[in-house]
DNA sequence: CCAATAGTGTCTATCAGACAGTATCGA
DNA sequence: TCGATACTGTCTGATAGACACTATTGG
């Protein structure tokens, strides 16, 4: 940071800010889906907002990020470790929140399946929410702005990174891949091209030489585990919209 | 923002930040160079620091930077419009700032070629300085970081989005343009091929039907404007680094 | 004339889109 | 057997890389 350069500068004259963080967590089952817990103070008592809390005095912004997944998510240390955070945008207009001025860092974690929501701990009013109920519902502050921003930061992402890895679980079959994609993107793709994208692209998956049954028939498919690669040159191509 | 449910809240509770916005302004002369100014105040009094300061009571964080770019920058509002302007990200570790806690909004401005920085202005002290050398001296708090981080954006939106026309002026050449990729990316272009890519991209440039002639001989050149798209897809080829 | 830049054309390798076809499972 | 999924192969069109060639300027 910098002051104007050639001003007197007197700490206390500047407007004291409170700085939270809010999480965009998403996670790939039947449809994409968003962690949610329920207000239980004022302002928006009993509103659906995203996790996320007050950066304290003695943490870095980031690491009141992955402290707040922790507490709020109520998701085991395994789970934290394979899941993906990245700072995602931060919202700072003047009336956001009503009771005082605050700036929010917000945050988009990427995570396998549904990891199971601990009861008993903080995060037992946390549940899983379809991604388009949850805009077309009411959420708490700018939060709908938040997640839509999660939302398209996630979509993009899967073009150019192999982060679809990491919300298709430690391990995975191709035909769980695709549909990661397929939901994340809203569209399908064509099976055998996908395949070959994927299979063509070095260091996206590994073959783990095991072979899975689906529930509903057909042949077993082989798993794969995510492979050392993280960037996709070119990018797995969508449709424009 | 949302504090931890089911606790108990008071404002005051929480501690007090700071917020600053911090632009990393880039431009494309015979390099990329980047907007520093000198600091007249402890800390880091006499060092180079990006242009920047703190965000007031009434105003966003968006807002803060366009005030800031216009306070600090010395830039025309004519010049100031044809600037692109995007937040980059949120640097808040805990010790950036030796005096008090604070959080800084970094943004990432790209404008045409050099802007004349107007002397007798908030922006006396402003100077254009090669990424190079920037990044090689040293830069007042974490703004090696930021300046890091802006240069690394710049170039990943050069691949797919029409931004580069923004660093190469209000209209160009395609060698002009050819050369802001060639100095953002830091490597070399093939002529015919980087001209097929920008012609055939609907809505990358339009033709003014003006040339131009250059200082060292050579045919003139048609000059082109920016088109109305913004996005590049398939992106512009780049070499991995 | 030469150096330098603008602009065009072409061959090739790569890759995405589309789709056909075979193989292996559960019911 | 049938439905469903896994997996392979192939044709075509689009496009990037590489490079050769001509055209127009200043000196």
């Amino acid at each position: 940071m910098s002051e104007k350069t050639g001003k007197a500068y007197d700490p206390r004259a500047f407007p004291p800010f409170a700085v939270t963080v809010d999480i965009v967590v998403l996670s790939v089952g039947e449809s994409l889906s968003v962690l949610l817990v329920e207000r239980g103070l004022d302002p928006y008592v009993g509103w659906s907002a995203l996790p996320g809390g007050f950066v304290r005095a003695d943490e870095s912004v980031d690491e009141a990020a992955h402290r707040e997944l922790r507490e709020e998510t109520g998701m085991t240390e395994a789970r934290i470790r394979g899941t993906h955070l990245e700072q995602l945008e931060t919202f700072g207009a003047v009336d956001r929140d009503p009771r005082m001025r605050v700036v929010s860092v917000a945050y988009l974690a990427l995570t396998a399946e549904q990891p199971a929501l601990r009861p008993g701990t903080d995060a037992s009013d946390a549940a899983w929410v379809d991604v388009d109920e949850a805009l077309a519902g009411r959420l708490a502050f700018d939060h709908a702005d938040i997640l839509q921003a999660g939302i398209e930061r996630a979509r993009s992402k899967l073009e150019y990174t192999t982060l679809a890895t990491t919300l298709a679980g430690p391990d995975f079959t191709l035909g769980e891949l695709q549909h990661v994609y397929e939901v994340v993107w809203g569209q399908s793709l064509q099976r055998a091209n996908f395949r070959r994208k994927v299979l063509n692209t070095p260091g996206f998956v590994e073959a783990t030489h095991t072979r899975r049954r689906g529930r509903t028939g057909g042949a077993p498919a082989t798993v794969y585990r995510p492979g050392p690669g993280s960037t996709l040159t070119p990018p797995m191509m969508r449709d424009d919209q």
